[in-house]
Parts: C-alpha cells; structure tokens; sequence
DNA sequence: ACCTGAACACCGTTCAAGT
DNA sequence: ACCTGAACACCGTTCAAGT
C-alpha cells in the first residue's frame, strides 16, 4: 500500500496521490485506508520512510570507509548516494519538509552522518552546526528556490524583457548559458550539488583543522 | 488587496489564505477576485512581490558600501536583512520554492547579489556557483528539512526513545542541548544561519583569490 | 467593466451501517 | 476486525446572468 504510494507519488506527483485515487489503485474504497494509518498524514510519512529505506541501502552500497580519504569523503559518498535515492523521488524532500517529524529513517541517515563526522574528529558542536549548514544537502538536495534559468526558452524570453532591469544577472546568464552549452544546459544541478557540497564540507574540514590561524 | 493577502498568510498561515476568505475580509464575493488577477497563482505571486519589496527596502537601508570589507561583507549585510524580513513572513520562501516563477522583485534580489559579487572580482562562473551554493540562504532562509531538535518535549521523547537506535544522534543532541542551555534553546536558527552563511562565503572568498594551492 | 449566485469537480474526513 | 456508502465541510474555478 505504501509501495504503491510511492509509485503514484514518482509517476504523476505528490498532488495526484489522493486518498481517493490511492484507494481506486488498491481495488478498495477511498474510507477504508483509515483502517490502516492514520489519515493522509500516515501514508506520506510511511511513503517518505519508504524512500528512507532505499536511501539506505543506497549508501550502504556505496559505502567509502574512513581509512581512504577520511569522513569528508566518507560523507560526501553518503550524501552523493543519497541523491541518486531523492532523484527517483523528488516530491519526498518536499514531504519531508512539509512534515517537520523525524522519522526514524531520517534519524539513522542523519545519525550515520555524524558518526562519520565524528570518527574524522570534529566536535559534536562542530557536526552540530554542520547539520544546519549541509540543509537540505543532507538528503541529497539542494533548494532551487526561485532558480534563475528554469525553462529554457521561457526563462530567456523573461530574462530579455529583464535585461535592463537586471543587468549584473543578465549579463551573468549570457555568460554561463554560451560556456554551459558543452555540458547539459544552463545548469548542471548534479555539478552545483556536489559544488556547494563540497564548499560545506572543505569549510567544515577547514574548522575541524583548527586553521583560521592561517587566514 | 494583495496587502490584505500577505496580513492573511502572515497571521494564519499560507492554508488559510483561500480566494474565499481573502475576498470575505475585502467584503466582496471571492469570484470578484478573478477579474484582479490570474487565479490563485497570481495572489501568491503577487503577495510574493510585496514581500520582496519589503526585502529591497531593508536590503537598502542596511547595505554596506563595498569599501568597508569587500563584496563578502557587502553580501552578508544584505542577506542578513533579507532575513529579518523573512521572519516576518516565513510562508514566503515555501510559496517562492512552489511556484519556481523567477519574479522581478526576486530577480532585482539576485541581480544585486550578483552586483556585489562582481565588484569583489569574482568572475561569473563563480558567483554562478556561489548562488547555487547559497540556495534558500539568498532569501534569507536556511531549510530546516527534518530538523532533528523541533519540539522540546516531544522531540527529547521521541529521542529517548531512538537513543539505542541512532547512539550518535542523540549524543550529540544530549551535549548540544546542554551547552545550548544558555541560549536560546537548542538550536539557535539566527546562528546556524549565519554559521552556514559564512560558510560558504568564506568558501567564495577562497576561492575568488584562488588560495587553492594553500591546501 | 465589474460583480454575483449557482454549480462543477474535486479534496480529506466522519459516521452509521453493514459483513 | 474490516470494509462501505452517504454525507459533511471544505477547495479552486467556470459560466451564465445581472448592473
């Protein structure tokens, strides 16, 4: 029931898994869900867990130990992993989000990320402020909120009616668009992620050394 | 009307900003709407826009001249405000994520930033990236996905008992919560902001003078 | 041009009734 | 224990009708 949860959820949206509509594909009657979770509220929270389940598996699959390069590559293995899991749900963040509760697959994940972070050294202040800073990273994205480029022919189209009234990002978007067109397009969210990751994590590592004495 | 939008949203949450209750507290029927804007979408995009002059003001009001400690401190101050104003309606950054329409108020927003970048030096490419890496963060957010503290009295329940389950979790909650004490609470969202903030333009700034080598 | 009432096609959920 | 039909209190939106 989750299962087939998840799989509306991936194939059509959030916004199409209804109670009414997850009831139809299980041959049953939309009321009769109620019998086994606890409203709505329950099965997106069973489907996220579910989701949490793969990420696990993910990122015992693709485990780095500690040895080779240290809890920074370790995390960054992790969180990498954890990506490719929320690429094939990317409504679950947003659940996840919408819901404020830890669930207890969301606390092994995170857990697993400190204990990494701790076996490298750093302080449970200093993994603790590291939680915040990663955000949504954690689980494998990062916000696109109100992302510049978006569609490609609306966002130029937009942006040419813009160009005076935003010339620094005018000017920028021409830039990255004409370097950008060898790769995928104008961004490559899988580069900028693993970018800002690491910004997070070389920073992190930068503090655990103790090396603001150097700057 | 778009005023009485954003008083709705910010005194009973974004749920309760429904066409019908917004037209009810302007004393007319909530089909009349319809012949002000485009549907809903144009009553969050519009309330959106309010709040990002809101930002613009405060930005200005409290911008630092790039003089006075370079483009990061520059970035800093205006993010920090933007910040302030978010707080004041928390709903925004969700409704911005929503509906991942880039507006001209956020678009002034960006193209500031990327202003400030670029009379510190750094080339496009890496401002591209450092908007990226800054996400939520440009609008004054950090995303707070599944935070692990929440409530108090349910969380530390909740925790108790997870504490076999996710050990390194909960110890580091346990120090933190404790050192925390003479905060604010657990977490303290303005410090794990800036904190996070710093981060990454310290990251920035590393990498504008090019100080990998340093490594 | 602007507003209105009634209606449509949806939601999540309650509740009494069936087996 | 499990399921069901009808109903309730909501949504956003359409549409013909009013002024």
């Amino acid at each position: 029931m989750l299962r087939r949860a998840v799989d509306i959820a991936d194939a059509a949206g959030v916004e199409a898994l209804t109670m009414r509509r997850l009831a139809d594909e299980l041959g049953v009657e939309a009321m009769s869900l109620y019998h086994h979770v606890r409203g709505k509220g329950g099965i997106l929270d069973g489907a996220v867990e579910l989701v949490l389940d793969e990420l696990a598996a993910a990122a015992d699959a693709s485990a780095v130990p500690p040895e080779d390069g240290g809890w920074r590559a370790a995390v960054r293995a992790r969180l990498v992993a954890a990506r490719t899991v929320m690429l094939r749900h990317p409504w679950a963040p947003d659940v996840m989000a919408a819901r404020s509760v830890m669930t207890v697959g969301a606390a092994r994940h995170v857990d697993a990320v400190v204990g990494l972070m701790r076996a490298g050294g750093l302080s449970y202040d200093l993994v603790h402020h590291g939680l915040h800073a990663l955000g949504s990273r954690m689980f494998g994205f990062s916000p696109e909120i109100a992302e510049p480029d978006a569609g490609d022919e609306q966002g130029a189209e937009a942006l040419a009616g813009m160009a005076e009234l935003v010339p620094h990002l005018a000017a920028m978007l021409a830039e990255v668009a004409h370097d950008g067109a060898t790769t995928l397009g104008w961004c490559d969210d899988q580069t900028e992620f693993e970018f800002g990751l690491d910004l997070v994590l070389d920073g992190l590592d930068r503090l655990a050394r103790g090396s603001s004495a150097a700057d």
